[in-house]
RNA sequence: GUCCCCAUCGUCUAGAGGCCUAGGACACCAGCCUUUCACGUUGGCAGCACGGGUUCGAAUCCCGUUGGGGACGCCA
């Protein structure tokens, strides 16, 4: 029952390297362990409830896939991708499968495969069972090239590549379209010219048209003579991608492909390879290109676009899912998008047709929302890697503890956790404390000599509570006849370096009291 | 070049012929709040690409134009 599957590759585990700020302690989605789950486990799904307009889709178990080819990192379009479909699963109680397309040797890397893996667990996509690679599924792959041969829809074609280069070339220059002129579809292979190793090309209809009836698109044709004979395995045997995906989403039971809008022309010649091998397709969703912020095609000018390039600019992975979602799919006017509300909620229909931007703006805004919502302690998990490579050392526990009470006073003025680090840096730095110049601003003549006065009376507090130092500095002020401000704001200078930072008085408990004369002390003979 | 797809504020989107004087969110601007900066809150700016149809009525349906995008490999 279970396909044919080769060598797997393993979800990724917690150990997978230490690699950027944060890495090792964020948590790790990861796949079951399980072996093949899919034809008996499926059967036993419990009945999944679905709303009226399900009803097809309930007929059978929901089996979706990322198919990420492991020649580059995956970057945020192929994260969306892996989103939709891993919601979908979820949404219909179905699986979701992931698939390495490693069948381009020289193009494939292990370390782009194991990023693969680390995004998608950043994510915290988890896919079911493990993740399949297609090279190793070549000899199937094969065998319904061989298959296709022997029924008559596919055929040995010799000529060479450099042939088919000079035949492109000379179609490009009389204003043709470039396609394979069927040279070999016909031939006997005893003409075969000695020594060349043959392809195996589908026999494609001539005539008619095919029809992508694709959930997002909507009924797309094309007619037969626009589409050649493709390539199905090249002259050393091995699959070409086309075949590879029809007859791998085949075996592996997939029974929703949803993936970008770039494979949409590429669907009517798979339609092909399942109507040649009599099998049923899937049901297609092709989703619109996510486009750079200048609307120009995604690509890595646009500057940081791996995913793990997200987590290193300090997104949470809430965020990531939150804003991926919307970015393509909506829910009337719903912003705020939990990820357990997206798996109800979520459905084919809600995906737009046109290409849409990124708004680093709008993701941050996002990233803010969730960095409130976050427990506290997971923030300071979360953000100490990237204090710690600012500060160069690590903390203390002491300083973990002073940094955890600090958490209520950033969470709303932060928007990524790298503000997080960057704002919470004071509280860790050597005194005397580096003042920007602002700061530097603020501690004239006049504001030193009130501090001088404030240290004394806080010297002599004993219960030293942000509420006790606010009374203190407050009847200080008005003793002087000075808006709270023109106090606040040097002691902020003193104690913090910067005139931007959590409310002063928590500050200072935090610090503690001694700090916080010490750091007063500090500035007493001018910055 | 050939084929295919797309088109609502700057951006993401709501919109399934009358509910649209086109709604929400981000961004931006102004007010309020305030120990700074934020958060919050109130208000504001801003859009149906263009041209033809169809219809009593079109952001919504049809055609064309323009503008974007994608695909045309022994890459995936």
């Amino acid at each position: 029952m279970c396909p044919p599957v080769g060598r797997r590759y393993h979800a990724a585990g917690t150990e997978s390297g230490p690699p950027s700020p944060g890495g090792g302690a964020y948590g790790r989605a990861s796949a079951s362990p399980g072996s093949c789950t899919r034809a008996s486990a499926v059967l036993n799904q419990p009945p999944h409830t679905l709303s009226p307009n399900d009803k097809i889709v309930s007929a059978m178990t929901v089996v979706t896939r990322f198919a990420p080819s492991p020649t580059g990192y995956l970057h945020i379009g192929g994260g969306r991708t892996a989103l939709f479909n891993w919601l979908f699963a979820k949404r219909h109680g179905g699986k979701f499968l992931l698939r390495i397309e490693d069948t381009d040797r020289a193009r494939s890397t292990q370390a782009a495969v194991d990023a693969l893996l680390d995004g998608l667990s950043w994510l915290e996509l988890n896919w079911d069972g493990e993740a399949v690679s297609q090279f190793e599924r070549k000899d199937r792959h094969a065998e319904v090239a061989r298959e296709m041969l022997a029924n008559g829809h596919a055929y040995y074609c010799y000529a060479t590549p450099e042939e088919l280069e000079a035949l492109r070339e000379e179609q490009k220059a009389k204003g043709l379209p470039t396609r394979y002129d069927g040279r070999w579809r016909d031939r006997h292979p005893s003409e075969a010219p000695a020594g060349t190793k043959p392809v195996i090309r589908l026999k494609a209809p001539q005539a008619g048209e095919t029809v992508v009836h694709d959930k997002v698109q909507g009924t797309v044709t094309v007619q037969n003579t626009q589409l050649d004979d493709m390539i199905l395995l090249r002259s050393d045997g091995t699959p070409t991608y086309l075949l590879a995906v029809v007859v791998d989403d085949h075996d592996m039971g997939v029974t929703h492909v949803i993936r970008g809008d770039d494979h949409l022309t590429n669907t009517f010649r798979q339609l092909q390879i399942y109507h040649a091998m009599g099998w049923t397709p899937p049901e297609f969703a092709h989703v619109p290109l996510i486009h750079g912020p200048d609307g120009a095609k995604l690509s890595k000018r646009h500057g940081a676009l791996a995913i793990d390039a997200y987590r290193d600019m300090g997104f949470l992975p809430e965020t990531m899912r939150n804003y991926l979602l919307r970015l393509g799919w909506g829910h009337g006017d719903d912003e705020i998008i939990s990820t357990a509300q997206a798996i109800e909620w979520f459905n084919l229909e809600g995906i737009g047709r046109s290409p849409s931007r990124l708004d680093f703006a709008k993701m941050e805004n996002l990233n803010a929302h969730y960095i409130r919502e976050a427990e506290d302690t997971r923030l300071v998990a979360l953000t100490t890697p990237f204090v710690e490579q600012k500060l160069g050392r690590a903390l203390i526990e002491a300083e973990r503890d002073r940094f955890l009470r600090s958490i209520p006073g950033f969470k709303p003025r932060v928007k990524t956790l790298v503000e997080l680090a960057d704002g919470a840096l004071f509280l860790f730095r050597a005194r005397p404390l580096p003042l920007d110049e602002k700061a530097a601003a603020q501690l004239n003549a006049e504001a030193r000599g009130q501090l001088a006065t404030l240290a004394e009376k806080f010297a002599g507090l004993n219960d030293w509570t942000a509420a006790a130092v606010e009374q203190v500095v407050r009847d200080f002020a008005e003793a002087g006849g000075l808006k709270l401000g023109k106090v606040a704001q040097p002691l902020r200078a003193a104690l913090t370096g910067s005139t931007v930072s959590p409310p002063i008085f928590e500050v200072a408990e935090i610090l503690g009291k001694d700090e916080t004369l010490s750091r007063m002390e500090d500035v007493k003979n001018g910055p």
